[in-house]
DNA sequence: CAGTATTGTTATGCTTAATAATAGTTATAG
DNA sequence: CTATAACTATTATTAAGCATAACAATACTG
């Protein structure tokens, strides 16, 4: 960013201000760009990483159900498996009961990166959140969950 | 055959639970969700309507602040200008002092529909949030620019 | 069995967003 | 004053994220 200190006016933003939904956008934007960034060195974005650990906690579970979960559309996440599959950090494995779904499992190497990538978010939130309290923060999640439970 | 058609196997997120970013993303997509229906009879984009708000709360800002307090690269402005001037609701005026830059100025048509969509926008996410309590609203904004104010 | 639903897939388009390159204009250093 | 740097807006290109339509293979239902 430019830091020029210069007198130039200051643009306002208080219209926008009184929506509670322009305040998720702005600090989810604060969070996202630190995850990418904790994510690069593990070439990993965040719908890839995402499907990696629902993958891990979910072993065997198919892409439909995965789909819904990510609340993506069922074309978008093939991709995402597809890429995970290449590397070889899951398997598409089909399922003896029917032949249409595929189950998903994690590779051994897919749990190694699992949980160091788990190890580094959860470092990584936590120091970007240091100076929030922790008490705000149980909060904030709380009323995030309301308004999520709005669908 | 009898019983494949019980209940599916529950998913879980627990792990990807414990990041605040998380909960922020799931809840950030409730509100959106709404805010693109709330704004599809006015044909605006969450873009475009975040442009006009700013013009129309800061006149004779140019592209570059504006892009600026927007948080997106000028060359994407371009085409959101390109729009809002098309549908004449925004002004591109040359300025006096500086040849580069344009001031831009909502035109009446601009401040009729701000005036239009700021009454729907607001009523809706009012709507939307009616079941949140509204002093977990102020906690909720505060807490969140706490977060936003990291960076 | 016929018809319908589901699973994964391909193709396609839209929105958001980043980078590189460029033309015109302004500011600044020597 | 001139050469160089910086700034403004733009074009072109690329990629991520997300949606819909259509399809083949398979499963389910009446």
């Amino acid at each position: 960013m430019g830091n020029k200190a210069m007198h130039e006016p200051l643009i306002s933003d208080k219209t926008l201000r009184t929506f509670v939904g322009y305040h998720l956008k702005r600090s989810f934007n604060v969070i996202q760009s630190d995850l990418i960034e904790t994510l690069r060195p593990f070439d990993l974005r965040m719908l890839t990483y995402t499907a990696l650990v629902l993958i891990v906690d979910n072993p065997g579970l198919n892409q439909s159900r995965l789909a819904q979960v990510m609340d993506i559309e069922r074309p978008n996440l093939v991709i995402v498996i597809d890429e995970l599959e290449e590397r070889e950090l899951i398997t598409r494995d089909r399922v003896p009961g029917d032949r249409r779904s595929y189950a998903l499992h994690p590779t051994e190497a897919g749990l190694v990166l699992y949980e160091r990538t788990l190890e580094a978010v959860t470092q990584h939130e936590k120091l970007l959140l240091a100076h929030v309290e922790p008490e705000k923060l149980k909060d904030l999640v709380n009323i995030l969950n309301l308004i999520e439970s709005t669908t």
